[in-house]
DNA sequence: ATGCATGAGTA
DNA sequence: ACTCATGCATA
């Protein structure tokens, strides 16, 4: 049995302090198709049961769980309610079942790998890529353009091709920047039109492309409904509070020095996915906890993964680059051809 | 704009 | 233990 106090940062020595989570779900007035969005995760996504008895087993807990007891004493970090509503909505599409479904919604992609593959031998232009979904006889020959020969609504339906997606990026940049928000702004904004709040930072990537695919497709139409929120409404007001910080403190960010960085760079070409062994034997010889060597090469491997990857290695092997990818479920392969990505030289600022 | 970090969900 | 989405803290 999972007993309560299961978060290993529960250094809270004042257990008084329980408020109970928020209805994380909009007000009516703003709540359009944000609702069905919202909805149809919802179905698919069980709520926040995870939180509420959750034992996580976890490994890791260490040091860092500052005992903050100074200044205001009772407020834990895991108590932002704010922070994990708008996580119950994330990880949803995640579960594709390879089902001989004919319908129409192509849920690209499962590794970026993938497309980043496909993407490598298709021309990088203005070219719509369709894909089917998984479930089929698409391993060697692939995409059959066209789905409705014209015109596809990029709106808030339909996967959109990374081609679009960049240029909605682009796009939102532009009108956001015009309207005079920031991008902390418009994070804020989304939570109080949606109930979704986010970081700068997710809207710096995603304005710089710098997410899954995946991720970008779900992030597109909440910023979309917010353009055309923000553009229509130039003049309402938009004033909200911000959630109270947490008050939990995070591990200190470990700076890591160039030269080892290098060196953990070089380990990284040479094995992406170092085990237990490995990891440990690194951080010896380099001096850094084995949870942050494990740390970098999770967060190294994710920035592979992203739409606008790294310098510029981009795989063209036909292979995945590391070759420990668990290959065909012997049967169908699961191949889902992504969109293509364009080469992140093309810029522009047009103001 | 990014680097390191957390956590839920999954394998 | 890993992936994926996301964010605090920082350059």
């Amino acid at each position: 049995m999972a007993t309560a106090a299961s978060n290993h940062y529960s250094v809270l020595s004042t257990p008084s302090s329980a408020p109970p989570p928020p209805p994380p779900h909009a007000e009516s007035g703003s709540m359009q198709q944000a609702a069905a969005y919202r909805d149809a995760h919802s179905l698919l996504q069980s709520d926040y049961g995870t939180l509420a008895g959750g034992g996580h087993p976890l490994s890791h807990a260490h040091q860092w769980i500052a005992a903050l007891s100074h200044g205001d004493s009772g407020t834990p970090w895991p108590s932002s309610p704010l922070g994990e509503q708008d996580q119950q909505q994330q990880q949803q599409q995640q579960q594709q079942q390879r089902h001989p479904h004919l319908t129409h919604q192509q849920q690209a992609h499962h590794d970026a790998r993938a497309w980043r593959t496909s993407a490598a031998m298709a021309t990088s232009e203005g070219q719509s890529l369709v894909y089917s979904q998984s479930g089929f006889s698409i391993s060697h020959h692939q995409q059959q353009q066209q789905q409705h020969g014209g015109h596809q609504d990029q709106s808030d339906e339909d996967t959109p091709t990374s081609d679009e997606l960049e240029q909605f990026a682009k796009q939102f940049k532009q009108r956001r920047i015009k309207l005079g928000f920031t991008q902390a702004d418009v994070g804020l904004a989304l939570g109080t039109l949606y109930g979704n709040v986010f970081s700068q930072t997710t809207i710096c990537r995603f304005e710089a492309l710098q997410l899954s695919f995946k991720n970008m497709c779900k992030l597109k139409p909440l910023l979309n409904k917010w353009l055309e929120e923000a553009d229509s409404t130039s003049g309402s007001p938009t004033s909200l509070d911000k959630i109270a910080a947490q008050g939990r403190k995070r591990k200190k960010r470990t700076s890591i020095e160039v030269g080892v960085k290098g060196a953990l760079e070089s380990h990284f070409l040479k094995c992406p996915k170092p085990g237990a062994a490995e990891i440990n034997s690194l951080a010896d010889s380099l001096q850094l906890e084995k949870e942050v060597v494990r740390v970098w090469f999770c967060n190294r491997r994710q920035k592979e993964k992203r739409m606008t990857p790294v310098g510029g290695q981009i795989a063209g092997g036909g292979e995945d680059m590391y070759g420990d990818t668990p290959p065909h479920h012997g049967g169908q392969t699961p191949v889902q051809l992504p969109p293509l990505v364009r080469t992140p030289l093309q810029e522009e600022m047009p103001l």
